[in-house]
DNA sequence: ATCGTTGTTGACCGCTTGGTAACAAGCTAT
DNA sequence: ATAGCTTGTTACCAAGCGGTCAACAACGAT
């Protein structure tokens, strides 16, 4: 295209910069490339990139020395952070009833996580055999997942996961409840399907569901595991 | 994999066959293209796709105009015929329980969906905003979901779908169930994360949860319903 | 053998791709 | 102004891409 399309019969049409401080233009460029990059895939060109920008791809190459680099900053300026630290201790309030901490965990949680660009990159990069997807889950289970089963244990008045370690059993309860929320996500910018209007409404059912309906798995298999552990003596 | 591996050290190795009838040779290569694509997504290279078949890329182009026109073949050949016409009416034969019936039809269906190319080649084609993904949920909201909200309407003994419409939050009861399945092959076929070895268990679990948990959103979404609909008169 | 048929090849075309280098256009200070 | 640094562009490269084509190699029938 036209790169210097001010409309030559414009005397003073506004001068819009075109030389920007280095700083500012790299920011620039690393969120229209985090856009850009969640539409149309990592392999998107960077020419393309450009016109999107304004500039030429040669002025990218100026600021990052290959696509590689570039896609290391649009990770890091996507997924870096994100996490919000207070929630690890959101869970383990027991000052408030259980339902409503998960409830409000996930409710801030989906708030920065529905969104275009954090869910199509994770899935692009996921796909490509990158390391983000299960380091990023790794995360997950460790500060929700695990804390959450611990909570349900202590809220049925079970062991708690020191003494019994979790079972597979009760911790794919518990993911099930963080699949469905994902699944949203993947409904949504994925597929491009619809997902409820009311989301904090089908979080809160979620919950509630996921309490209501998992209790008896956390019994069982916290019965059986203590069996197991009776018999070794 | 390597069809014809004939390591040319030896002298009569068997002949591996080069020239192959024009049928076996599309079927070979579309099954192949799809173990491909799935891999290195819909962006694989011909000439990459040929050498892993042990031929040269313009041989795939006596076959297929277009490369579009094989992916055509690729999505026809892993998506037609999956689906079970019979699961249809599984779900709605009453003469056993309801979890059961359930049970077993995802049973049979995780059969069919946990497969590395299904998986990718469908979050593939809906990152790249392909119908493909749009219409298969289409499918499996009229076919799955809804008859599956039916058989719990009539299992708490609430109105049938025809009286009272379904609410969005029952809807939405039935897709968490739905999700955290397809949440598990999406962990496994797409993030490289491992899934429990006992899939069966998770499946009763998850079944059985949804069961148990939701019962509550069916009784009251209803209930609301029913009021909505009174004060009309 | 010889012929036509058919699967396969290798060289080639035009376009796109990430990446480079030389040069032009702004800014700022003197 | 103009020197000097910074920012951006033009023009280019080499490799890779989907797709084409003429020639060739393997078969079956005669």
């Amino acid at each position: 295209m036209t790169p210097t399309a001010d409309c030559p019969g414009h005397p003073t049409p506004a001068k819009a910069r075109r030389r920007l401080p280095a700083a500012e233009r790299e920011r620039q460029i690393v969120e229209a490339a985090a856009q850009f990059f969640a539409e149309h895939g990592l392999g998107g060109q960077t020419r393309e990139l450009a016109k999107e920008l304004g500039i030429t791809h040669s002025a990218i190459f100026r600021y990052f020395p290959t696509k590689e680099a570039l896609l290391d900053r649009v990770y890091e300026h996507v997924y870096v952070k994100r996490w919000n630290p207070a929630w690890t201790g959101l869970v383990c309030d027991r000052s408030q009833p259980l339902s409503s901490r998960i409830v409000r965990f996930y409710a801030e949680y989906t708030e920065q996580i529905f969104d275009f660009v954090w869910v199509r990159i994770f899935v692009f990069s996921g796909l490509k055999g990158y390391d983000i997807a299960p380091r990023y889950l790794a995360t997950i289970r460790e500060r929700v997942i695990h804390p959450i089963c611990a909570e349900v244990r202590a809220d049925l008045g079970l062991p708690d996961p020191e003494t019994i370690p979790l079972t597979e059993r009760e911790i794919e309860a518990a993911w099930a409840m963080h699949g469905k929320v994902f699944y949203l996500a993947i409904r949504k910018f994925v597929y491009g399907w619809p997902i409820p209007h009311n989301l904090s409404q089908t979080i809160s059912d979620d919950v509630t569901s996921f309490l209501e309906g998992s209790r008896f798995i956390f019994l069982e298999s916290v019965s059986s595991a203590e069996f197991r552990k009776n018999k070794q003596y």
